[in-house]
DNA sequence: GCCAACGTTGGC
DNA sequence: GCCAACGTTGGC
């Protein structure tokens, strides 16, 4: 296995925000059901991986800070829970479709770096939320552009 | 296995 | 609220 890994994944603040991150301290990242999404849960997160915690449908729209990877992949027990918005009638409880992890809280920017900010930058020119129509709710990023945008973080305070 | 229809995502 | 882009579904 690779060293440290590190992830971009996608919330509406609405539904849940890094403030919501903050409170808690710590969340299961239920609900993903998309097969490349949940493939990197599965397949490649491990406990310790970097996390920039994304803010889609919001103002500004933008990376709102930190969070760590702080769980191995498990079962996403929300698919076989009828009640739940998350449901999904496909799977079954003894053959788990969808996996989830932990994440935690680790740092709320004082500012979003916002999706304009990353677009002028070069250095983060072939980021993938950036590419058009790119609709996955979590990415990896590269080391270097993990800490570009903490770097950038920084710089607005 | 093709592909049109449909539902969802997410920026604007 | 609009709509482009994309993933999934289902008829054939």
């Amino acid at each position: 296995m690779a060293g440290k890994q590190y992830w971009l994944m996608k919330s509406e603040p609405e539904a849940f925000s890094i403030s919501d991150l903050a409170k808690k301290g710590k969340t299961c990242w239920d609900g993903v059901r998309n097969y490349q999404a949940r493939n990197y849960i599965r397949d490649q997160m491990a406990i310790g991986d970097g996390v920039l915690f994304y803010h889609s449908n919001a103002d500004p729209t933008g990376v709102a800070g930190i969070a760590e990877i702080c769980s191995k992949a498990y079962p996403d027990s929300t698919a076989w829970d009828p009640k739940h918005d998350h449901f999904d009638p496909k799977t079954k409880k003894d053959a788990p479709a969808w996996m989830m992890v932990d994440i935690k809280f680790v740092e709320k920017f004082p500012k979003t770096v916002s999706l304009d900010d990353l677009r002028a930058n070069p250095k983060l020119a072939d980021m993938l939320v950036l590419k058009r129509g790119q609709r996955l709710s979590i990415q990896p990023v590269t080391p270097a552009e993990f800490e570009e945008v903490l770097k950038m973080s920084r710089a607005s305070r």
